[in-house]
DNA sequence: GCAATATACTAGGACATCCAAGGGTTTGGA
DNA sequence: TCCAAACCCTTGGATGTCCTAGTATATTGC
């Protein structure tokens, strides 16, 4: 946070790394650092955007999730697997987002179990207003070239495939 | 969390995207979902492979930084600056890493705001040994391809230079 | 049909991250 | 010299994530 550093503190790691004969692992390392750095600078930038909506990127996640259902609405075991996180941060995000009125629970008509998860009308607004922030603002700025995009999504899309996200494609 | 989805939601949510006029900016948005959900798979691994030494990847990021010190001790914003972590989270790691007695802060020799951290002869151990189960476990077993990783390296560290984590290289 | 198993959501706890504020130490300009 | 500004670390608060249980509802199998 702050200043720029005069080296690259990822690139100074991978030397360590061959420097202590680990030179077979240091660049799988260094690749894997970098995925967790990059995400943490854009995981800012998203929340500084979304910020003047009330909303932080865990919620516009699941209100994006709805707007694109058919139905409007989701069962909340749906948005957990869709979203790829546990069950109970849903369960957290739904009780900020319905407090914030930009959602409403309902029950299942035929499982008793289960709950549904609605935007509501402002919800539906919000989450419109914040995808085209989003578009603007970040996706729309990467920094990435799209040669550099498309082989992201490609190699992302293997490792997550590989790791048991998804089956097909 | 649980069994793999019939197909890619980052997909699906890209093709949701261009369906709705944002084409422009579907394939960037992919990327970057792609690299938060990449980073959450990643760091579940991390954090399972530590679990057995009492460590997070947080601490273990630190004690790692500290083993590869000249000294073996750092300044606390020193460390924070090169984890690229606000000082806080450094605090937190610090106080939890101290209450394990991995490492020991002791007043800087001649700024007295200054706490350096130093890994104590556990600390060291416990570091090597959480980086070779690191190395075998994560690292070594990325599935990522030879030139994927050089490609990643390459294409995030021009991303985070950009976003201004260093100037050189 | 009823008990055993499975599923869905929520409550409570452990951790991590950030921001805002506060108290102590140094530095630097008037 | 001396006080304001800059710097360093910590505390307290808000969020998010996960895990472990616990409660309620469905489904399955005997």
């Amino acid at each position: 946070m702050g200043t720029p550093l005069p080296r690259d503190p990822i690139a100074d790691a991978q030397r360590n790394w061959e420097r202590h004969g680990w030179g077979d692992v240091a660049a799988p390392m260094a690749a894997i650092t970098a995925i967790m750095r990059t995400q943490q600078i854009l995981l800012a930038r998203i929340e500084t955007v979304l910020k003047p909506f009330g909303l932080t990127f865990a919620r516009y996640e699941l209100l994006a999730l709805l707007s694109f259902a058919r139905s409007g609405a989701l069962p909340m075991n749906k948005a957990s697997a869709l979203l790829q996180v546990h069950p109970t941060s849903v369960t957290n995000a739904v009780d900020r987002l319905e407090k914030a009125a930009l959602v409403a629970r309902s029950p299942h008509p035929t499982d008793g179990r289960t709950t549904l998860i609605e935007l509501t009308a402002e919800g539906r607004t919000i989450a419109k207003k914040a995808t085209a922030a989003l578009n603007s603002e970040v996706f729309g700025k990467s920094g990435f070239g799209d040669d550099d995009v498309d082989h992201l999504i490609r190699v992302l899309g293997a490792f997550r495939r590989d790791a048991g996200d998804f089956t097909e494609e």
